[in-house]
DNA sequence: CAGGATCCTGCTGGATACTG
DNA sequence: CAGTATCCAGCAGGATCCTG
């Protein structure tokens, strides 16, 4: 056990110059996973669906999403505006790995949190 | 297309008091990453494994995920003092759903980077 | 070697107000 | 409705120094 890694290239992989570096973003990984989930999503129904986000930051996220080439968007002109978004064939490509993170969670969150309590409830 | 969107656990799951609001931190990604392929790291290991992590960011990621049961601490007596790393049952369980992201970014960087470039010089 | 204690800064992201 | 523009607080996390 406990070799000398040759695995270094996390930082490169993870890295803010990446993809994933948008994936350890909570935001953005809710995004993809509620536009994977629905098919595609108007701005208003993202920020119910994604609960807690604000406007500003959706923005921002989309614009993000949208520069990485994960997410399309699309707008219908006319009064009020109507701007739907939905995950592009790259975009589609990765809401598997991550909806499986969030089955996972599902699955696993009872355990999680009992091992938080013993692990709070044994140094207290 | 675009229905009223009843899946709105997002924010309950991802929320900071379950365990997926770990996972969208960089740092314990890759630790659980660095754990799962190897079987097993030391301390200093760990810190070269998971390149540009400070001893105190890696030392609190490490007690996150110990509290949470993803990863158990072996420390062997001694001097110097020698301690070990490795993922628990549950934390096994993980490193699969992380390793597929993490396998995704690597398929998929060069799509990500090159739509990067065409949205930049798109604008400018 | 493993990690605790401190100090300090940048950036995330929240609140609020405004516009096409 | 779908943003944009500001202003600002909090906290993640880096640097540095110290100890069992």
């Amino acid at each position: 056990m406990s070799q000398n890694p040759e695995w270094t290239a996390s930082a490169a992989i993870w890295s803010t110059r990446t993809s994933l570096a948008r994936m350890d973003n909570k935001w953005s990984t809710m995004v993809v996973i509620a536009l994977g989930r629905s098919g595609g999503l108007r701005f208003r129904d993202l920020r119910a669906t994604v609960e807690g986000i604000s406007a500003k930051v959706l923005t921002e996220t989309l614009r993000d999403l949208e520069r990485d080439g994960l997410v399309a968007r699309h707008e219908y002109a006319g009064m009020p505006p109507r701007v739907e978004y939905e995950l592009t064939e790259l975009g589609r490509t990765l809401h598997l790995p991550l909806q499986a993170l969030g089955l996972w969670a599902e699955e696993h969150a009872a355990q999680v949190l009992a091992a938080r309590e013993a692990y709070d409830s044994a140094r207290r």
